[in-house]
RNA sequence: GGGCCCAUGGCUUAGCCUGGAUAGAGCGGCCGGCUUCGGACCGGCAGGUCGGGGGUUCGAAUCCUCCUGGGCUCACCA
């Protein structure tokens, strides 16, 4: 029965009116449904609260409850065999249930280029890739992921000179540095040297150019330099992608897509989408979108960035078909998405219409904004460094007779969980400052406390022996609070799925956790009355499976014993 | 200068799309709670002109508008 749609039509049938909806009131104390008599009070010529009194006098209905609060109509719903339905569903270990179209979706993350390590901005889109990828697929999305390396141009061959100036012949291995570390230090070198003086400066640029040009004609030297330094690169990557348990299905090379891209420019000026400008230039002229004059190949022929996304694009069309494809990149290149997209739709390439562009705002330092060349960058390895120390502390702090292996194995699920909820937790389009000093803790709106939340439930559920439930004793308000709570998972990660919104869920688990918690300390589950307790079990273990499912969409471990 | 985005207690923030009943929460501060299930927890107190003005509305943190402050961007850089 649904009980909103009987509600609201009886109104309308008392009222006159049509097109009446109820309001979700946020205090429970004020029901399940609210209706507002302000709307009627005008056309009715009479104050709200009468209102409000004179209907809740003339309504009757089965199971609902009605009460006049000030101008409110409030509805309670007494039966809570819907809920109950949702609690045996989740208890059967259906938990989401797979609503959407099965659209095949492509995830590009998270761009590195290969001439330094990966930062905090790196680690925020990886993380946000991650969870997109398993929520689109918890709801039933075919997800395929990939991946673009900025594997060429004037920022490679920086780290490249100072490698061939400074390096003296030493390697990630003969220093004991992890190697996409070992080719960041050149790059710091680079700007170290630069730094020295304006003349020393112009210098290295210009040796740096003639570097790039060298590579784009080919120097076998040269090439030789770029392929062992992107190997190193690329290598320190993979450690790190699978320490934050990132799989990309297939990785794409700018080196590689970016002369494919000229021939596609070249053909759509042929096609008279495109022309040369007065210097010789092809350019797409965008005014009308706002988007002003976009320069596609250079005078001299050669690609500019946007050239190699072109055929990118074009490239995974024909590996994966895809029906949407989401790139993870920062907000400081909205334009040059809007420009890539509106480009799609004049090559005629349908797809265009459904790429999107997942924006996240920037990460910065309490120091100020973080720039790679002035060294004052997190790193993400240091960062999961550090974090897993915190993390081993804690758990020896607590737990000081576990075995090392144990303890390393919570330690790090914990600082795994730390890391990823924290920056998980905020609207992925706003700037956030880290604070490496107090922005980790283990303690309040965290990873580690849904963790806790979860080994907690586990540690009674383990300690139970009561029999089956028979769903007759949850009316306490805590609850109903709970089972309601329960009931909008699903709704909670498709929200989070079609509004690319990982902090929806996060917020979610968090209450979920706060009103489990807050239960806890008020009615015991283990308990002489085995009736009352299998009930309780029941719901705990809905709960436990809900927080579950939901740390493994964020890519966290739900930790039986912590 | 044009475009896009942001502004909520000391700090970090939710709510804004889809307007409603005392603006939720965490950290920090103060007070209290482990001889029943895990204190990485729970309960309570203090702390808010929701950046400012104007408008729409019975009603605005939420919608519109102007302004202020901040960020990003507008390369034949990537």
């Amino acid at each position: 029965m649904d009980y909103e749609k009987t509600i609201i039509s009886w109104l309308e049938t008392e009222t006159g009116e049509t097109g009446l909806s109820l309001e979700m009131p946020k205090d429970t104390a004020h029901g399940d449904y609210a209706f507002p008599c302000f709307i009627l009070a005008k056309k009715l010529q009479k104050a709200p609260q009468i209102i409000a009194s004179e209907l809740s006098d003339r309504f009757s209905l089965e199971q609902v409850q009605v009460a006049a609060i000030g101008p409110y109509l409030n509805f309670t719903i007494l039966d809570n065999s819907k809920q109950i339905e949702t609690l045996k569903h989740i208890l059967s270990g259906n938990i989401i249930q797979k609503t959407a179209e099965p659209k095949v979706v492509l995830i590009e993350s998270p761009g590195p280029n290969t001439n330094k390590p990966l930062h905090l901005g790196h680690l925020r889109n990886m993380l946000l890739g991650i969870s997109l990828t398993h929520a689109l697929r918890a709801i039933g999305k075919t997800v395929h992921t990939v991946n673009v390396n900025n594997d060429r141009g004037i920022h490679i061959c920086k780290s490249m000179l100072a490698y061939q100036l400074f390096g003296d012949g030493k390697t990630p291995q003969s220093e004991g540095r992890k190697s996409d570390h070992f080719v960041g230090d050149y790059y710091v070198k680079f700007a170290q040297a630069c730094a020295e003086s304006e003349e020393r400066k112009t210098e290295l640029e210009n040796q740096a150019q003639e570097m790039l040009t060298k590579w784009e004609a080919g120097d076998q030297e040269v090439l030789a330099l770029w392929k062992k330094m992107n190997d190193w690169c690329l290598a320190g990557f993979q450690e790190t992608y699978k320490r934050m348990g990132l799989t990309i299905e297939k990785e794409y090379f700018e080196s590689e897509t970016y002369q494919g891209g000229k021939d596609i420019i070249l053909k759509g000026a042929e096609d008279g989408l495109f022309y040369k400008n007065e210097k010789g230039a092809i350019e797409a002229d965008l005014e009308d979108k706002g988007l002003g004059k976009k320069v596609l190949l250079r005078s001299d022929g050669t690609s500019v960035y946007i050239t190699q996304d072109i055929n990118m694009a074009h490239l995974r069309y024909q590996d994966f078909s895809f029906d949407e494809m989401i790139y993870i990149v920062g907000n400081e290149q909205e334009y040059h998405f809007k420009v890539l997209f509106e480009l799609f739709r004049m090559l005629g390439w349908s797809f265009g219409e459904s790429c999107r562009h997942f924006s996240y705002g920037m990460i910065e330092l309490p120091e100020g904004k973080m720039k790679s060349r002035e060294g004052n960058v997190i790193d993400t390895d240091d960062l999961i460094k550090t974090v897993d120390g915190l993390a081993y502390e804690a758990v020896k702090e607590r737990y000081e007779d576990l075995d090392e292996a144990e303890m390393n194995e919570r330690a790090r699920a914990i600082s795994t969980g730390a890391i990823r909820f924290f920056f998980l937790k905020f609207d992925p389009l706003k700037n956030f400052v880290f604070n490496p000093k107090e922005s980790l803790s283990f303690e309040g709106e965290t990873g580690p406390y849904v963790q806790y939340t979860h080994a907690r439930i586990s540690s009674i559920l383990r300690k139970s022996d009561a029999g089956n439930p028979t769903f007759t004793h949850l009316n306490a308000d805590e609850d109903k609070q709970l089972l309601k709570q329960l009931g909008e998972f699903q709704s909670v990660v498709e929200r989070m799925a079609e509004e690319l919104r990982p902090s929806a869920l996060c917020q979610y688990l968090i209450k979920v956790c706060q009103q489990f918690n807050s239960y806890y300390s008020k009615h015991q589950v283990i308990q002489e009355d085995k009736d009352v307790e299998a009930d309780r079990v029941a719901l705990l273990s809905a709960v436990q499976k809900v927080l579950k499912a939901g740390l493994e969409i964020l890519g966290i471990t739900a930790l039986e014993r912590m």
